[in-house]
DNA sequence: ATGGCATCTGGACGGTGCTCAGATATGAAA
DNA sequence: TTTCATATCTGAGCACCGTCCAGATGCCAT
């Protein structure tokens, strides 16, 4: 209503159904957890009938791919701002930390980001192509502490080996079975801190081995 | 009919319905992909009525445990197998290396595998417990390269990291993105192989940080 | 031979993704 | 302003799903 955008391709019946039903499906998504996000719930949810989703997503994966963007977006913009909160080295750490602190703190929203991947057979463009995507802030920070942007090669396994390490543990680090651990650590963060320490690239300067 | 293993908890009208409904999820899921695999389809695969399974598994999530565990017992002893096949410091990479040719030989198995542990808190048994188990494996080779075993935190630390390694690569490995780069490198194990060497617990003595 | 019981079937219920004919509202053309 | 093409939405329907239940079926111990 205050921001009205003009421009835009206008809606028609309900206002801007697509929104809608993204928003729908997150908040979903953090009541229900995955398994309930169905696509006749979301509709429900927003309203509207099991069909009217269909004129504005060819089918439900692609929904889900939606919800996923808008996730990746999300992710990046903590990962941006966990980096210019740190200096040096421990920007990469930082990265590290946001990125398993996002999934720990939006699990149901991780899994559907990650599911839509994988149904995929390469990274889409949100996380591994556009300038400020997850993948590319890890690659430019290791360029920042040094490593050799002409190395391509060498510079792709760093991020690479940087990216796993931070899939990884965003799966594993809620596992009860390394609460004591944690414990003996003092605290998620300890912990966290801890593994990323234990992968070389974090530790040491990334063009020296 | 060779080999009938007479002093079992006896099978009654089908032969061994609860083996063969497993047999025919792992065939539909190597045929058709883990979309595939409804409870229904494996009922029909193996020649019973859809209400049959309920008489071996409470529902459907606990027929896939049982395959997912037979996934792990698999996994295993390919495990067992590389390392068996390499010398010193070269185990752990082996381990690593036959870690993600599973995921890649056996895409959808390794799925359902991975979402039986999300479904989780914990890792199961089969996994992080027993002796023979992935990450036990993992955990006794860093010993026997001279871990501490009495530094249990160290330890725990160093096989979550190489467990998160060979996991994020186990999903990322196959994205065509990373086609070029496995090409300039001489193939997918060189590839894999300088991943690992990217983490500092695979070419460092696991104790000395 | 009989009875008990594990096993399996057929049918049913509510839910799902998706399609399609038809109703409805809209912005643009006449 | 009236008309009209078109985007949007609905309701009904299809095939499939996971799950439950009453009852039929076959095995085993008695």
């Amino acid at each position: 209503m205050s921001e009205a955008k003009s421009a835009e391709p206008r809606p028609y019946h309900h206002g801007d159904l697509r929104r809608a039903l993204i928003d729908a499906a997150r908040r979903l998504l953090e009541a229900e957890g995955p398994s309930a996000l169905s696509l006749r719930a979301v509709a429900r949810e927003a309203g509207v009938s099991p069909a009217a989703p269909y004129h504005h997503f060819k089918d439900k994966s692609e929904l889900l791919d939606a919800v996923a963007h808008e996730g990746w977006e999300t992710l990046g913009a903590q990962m941006a701002e966990a980096k210019s909160g740190a200096e040096g080295r421990a920007q990469l750490t930082a990265l590290g930390i946001a990125y398993v602190c996002f999934a720990r703190d939006n699990p149901a929203l991780y899994r559907v980001m990650y599911d839509a991947v994988r149904d995929k057979e390469a990274l889409p463009e949100d996380i591994h192509d556009k300038d400020d995507s997850a993948y590319c802030m890890v690659r430019d920070t290791l360029i920042e502490q040094g490593a050799d942007p002409a190395a391509e090669a060498h510079l792709e396994l760093a991020t690479i080996a940087a990216w796993c390490a931070g899939h990884g543990l965003a799966e594993m680090a809620g596992f009860t079975q390394f609460a004591p651990l944690k414990e003996a650590l003092g605290g998620e963060r300890r912990f966290l801190e801890a593994v990323f320490e234990h992968m070389g690239l974090f530790q040491h300067p990334p063009g020296a081995c």
